[in-house]
DNA sequence: CTCGGGACTTGATTTACATCAAGTGTCACC
DNA sequence: GGTGACACTTGATGTAAATCAAGTCCCGAG
């Protein structure tokens, strides 16, 4: 869908600049020769299956993963074996970035359908960086806005019904869709309705209730996994007073 | 209390190595001449008193700081006022990590006790690391350290009851006041009740009812803002199994 | 085509926590 | 030394979401 053979041969030679520079933010403010040594780093990209783990807590750090095709969900699992969705992440978003805390990874990543992903060496990045100050703070600026990203999960889980909660985050992937090129008002859920409810700390029957309400205002519209985003603005007014008592 | 005239000296030359090289973690790995170039980003250190902004949402980035006596919460403040606290923070922690993502403060800081910092220039920071590749190494670590703390507060979130969250709250403390060389039996809690309520995502007769039903059972002993372990163990166990329904 | 299993939906009931309410304790300030 | 404000506690009641329980839908394998 998003790719055909054809493409391929196209994607083997765009891999690297389109993977790294346009989408990895990574090289923002930076020459084209400072983004060709960039590119150096990148040699390879690879599959994961659907279901795969890109990788799994404990494992060392090694690389950080640009992903470039597909999607992935990055979960904590408890002793027991029981998971909490910590993130989805889509095309041109990058994995991997709490394993530098210790050196290893702090949760697992698994593909939610065969995904294709750019390893990015780390300590080949960490040392081109020394070199390119644009570089250095571009990695800054991904580390701090992830920080960002979950601290508005934490005021979503602390402050929002359920609603609120499905609301914010059907707006949150509209919105990467959006930066990414695709559409904001028409995509595809690529996880279940469990992960959803995992990542927004919700059962998943909650979930079904919630996009039934939403339906039934005639915000948006769907079905199975497909969505349309029918009136954005009122998704976004019901998201604007986030309380969990609006009075 | 903390502070008379005269210890202001002995503070003005110890100032620097302490606060930054021990406390900070930014040197771990760094030889004496490196952790010296480091000090001269810290020429000074100012007081916050309590209940005041060291600084608010929306102010342009120019320095992280490192507290060096007392304590503060930072939150996110919502449109209408309201406030969700996202973190506590200790001598010895950093404050003004989630700027770096777009050069402004994503959360404002209150003191919660009259407090005192170290302002880190940040532009200066990111010079000096561009020199020393284990500063740059330890500012990565840094960043990525608060992300997999963010995740374990997701899952915490996500998974616990109101006395488990607030167990986890109590052995989080205690954990971060052992490493700074406090007791990790018995501390104070500068923060208000709601203040706890509102990071742990419950309201404060909640919290107040956690803390009864932890000393029913034995496990600490609460008054007021006085907090004693009892039973670290006991404690640990109550969060190990942290789900909703523990079946 | 049809059978089986997994994903999803919807209704009934339960429950953990929020909310409302009425206190007590404590400390700063007049 | 009294009093007012604020932090905290505890009880009674309400409610949003969890849990339990049937389903339906859809797709892929046989």
């Amino acid at each position: 869908m998003h790719e055909t053979r054809p493409l391929q041969v196209h994607y083997l030679k765009a891999a690297c600049s389109s993977c790294s520079v346009l989408e990895l933010c990574l090289p923002i403010g930076m020459t084209g020769a400072e983004v060709e040594r960039l590119d150096t780093l990148i040699v390879q990209r690879f599959k994961v299956k659907k279901g795969a783990a890109l990788y799994r807590t404990g494992d060392p750090l090694r690389s950080l993963y640009a992903v470039r095709i597909g999607s992935f969900k990055t979960c904590v699992v408890s002793v027991d074996g029981r998971e909490q969705v910590t993130g989805f992440h889509i095309p041109g978003e990058m994995l991997g970035l709490d394993a530098i805390s210790a050196d290893e990874h702090a949760c697992t990543a698994f593909a939610l359908e065969d995904s294709e992903v750019c390893p990015i060496h780390f300590a080949q990045l960490e040392k081109l960086a020394q070199t390119l100050p644009s570089l250095q703070h571009n990695l800054n600026r991904l580390l701090s806005r992830e920080i960002v990203r979950d601290h508005s999960m934490l005021m979503l889980m602390g402050n929002m019904n359920s609603d609120e909660r499905l609301a914010a985050f059907l707006l949150n992937l509209s919105q990467r869709f959006s930066i990414r090129g695709y559409s904001s008002k028409e995509f595809v859920l690529k996880m279940r309705r469990d992960e959803i409810g995992s990542y927004l700390g919700l059962r998943l029957e909650t979930i079904c209730r919630g996009i039934a309400h939403l339906r039934d205002q005639g915000l948006v519209e769907i079905a199975g996994r497909d969505v349309k985003i029918q009136d954005m603005e009122g998704l976004k007014q019901m998201v604007a007073g986030c309380h969990r008592q609006p009075r």
